[in-house]
DNA sequence: GGGAGAAAAAATGAAAGAATTTATAGTAGA
DNA sequence: TCTACTATAAATTCTTTCATTTTTTCTCCC
């Protein structure tokens, strides 16, 4: 598949010509990375922005006292990275570990500001991807403010069925190496808590787990359990 | 105060030049809502964007077994609004209730997407504010996930003060009209809760509060609760 | 302008409930 | 085999829930 092909099924690249994505493409750099292996650190200097070719990366925040929390799981097509343009915060407030192994497209903070200055639906377009990532974040807000255990956790499960869920007859299957550590890291419980929760709901017939898969049998069970 | 003067204030407009703010001036409104006043709803079809001029604004989201929870305190200079541009997410996800008096400036959608591909300036800058508010949002999660009640009201106490505290001597003075309320509905818990931990801090000398008024004597101390 | 009554906000205690902590053990990949 | 992950249980801690009281603020009326 040619370059530019690739890049207009990027949703950050929809919209834009053809004649302007060849102009962008040169500037951006195919990166991958191993299972678990990190992208950038809390507290490095301009990491630039990536965008998600292939694979999952989860972003995370830890506490003075060792806490991690997963502040979000991007996807195939998601923009992560230091995103604050012109403004004197130098430095990423999290940091990007592959879950899986991942390709990414690559950017230096400097070439991107260039771009977004030079083609304005480019600009128009980013916009739009951190709106998404606001509403996402005040929904995760929401879930972990107002809901118990429970709630989070399978608000957490619909999410990821929403994102990277495959339907599969009356099933929905989310294939990656998702650990009940990071089901605890994203909703603000325990391990053994998110695992106590999952094996009982996998005994009750609501869920099923294997090794690097969760598969959600009943819908509506989850859902109701949402506040 | 000239109209261009005021634009120039707000952080949305630095850096364009004026006869760029010229233009862009005519498509805002001033409006102005009283304190508890509603300014758009959840649901609510394209709200627009809004600028605080003047006053405090709270974002709040509901669930469906009737608890309130506050995503973002939004003040002066910030934005608020609908704005996922270009997208089939036709209404707001939030509901907007001044907490105070209030002045704003409101643009509809279409002029405000139309502002943008004409001023790339204004695009690089909107972006810059809703990459903000994803670190915002981002941090408030980490509270929200890794820390028990004490720690997460310190934090929002902290936030406030970093945003509308006034030092006045040793002590911040955070003058808003924040009731307990509001604190136990951004920091996820109960208003016995937050008025417990609030009169325990008080009576140990570590905040001082009055009506519509919250004072910080001690700040290593809430910054020490924080994990 | 001041006072009465209503409404809102703050305060507090006891009991119940939820989740963490701590501990221990089994399982499966690498 | 070793490490990371999953599993389970009991005790403890934290927070909520429910019930009641006090204090403050608002508003209407004289």
């Amino acid at each position: 598949m040619g370059k530019i092909e690739y890049f207009q099924q990027i949703p950050l690249f929809t919209g834009l010509k053809v004649n302007e994505l060849e102009k962008i493409t040169g500037y951006f750099h195919e990166k991958e990375y191993k299972k678990g292996e990190y992208i950038f650190f809390e507290g490095d200097e301009e990491p630039g922005i990536y965008i998600i070719l292939e694979g999952l990366v989860k972003l995370i925040k830890e506490t003075t006292d060792g806490k991690t929390v997963i502040v979000r799981l991007a996807t195939k097509g998601d923009v992560f990275g230091w995103l604050v343009l012109g403004e004197n915060r130098p430095s990423s407030t999290y940091t990007a570990q592959s879950l899986t192994n991942a390709k990414v497209l690559h950017i230096s903070n400097t070439d991107f500001l260039r771009l977004l200055t030079e083609y304005p639906a480019l600009a128009v377009r980013i916009t739009c991807e951190a709106t998404k990532m606001v509403l996402e974040a005040y929904e995760r807000l929401k879930s972990l403010a107002a809901e118990k255990v429970e709630g989070r956790i399978a608000s957490i499960l619909l999410e990821l069925a929403r994102k990277i869920g495959k339907e599969d007859g009356d099933k929905i299957v989310i294939k990656a190496p998702i650990t009940r550590q990071d089901l605890a890291e994203m909703t603000g419980t325990t391990v053994e808590t998110a695992i106590r929760i999952m094996s009982k709901w996998k005994k009750e017939g609501f869920i099923n787990t294997e090794r690097n898969k969760i598969e959600i049998l009943d819908m509506d069970f989850l859902e109701d359990l949402i506040s």
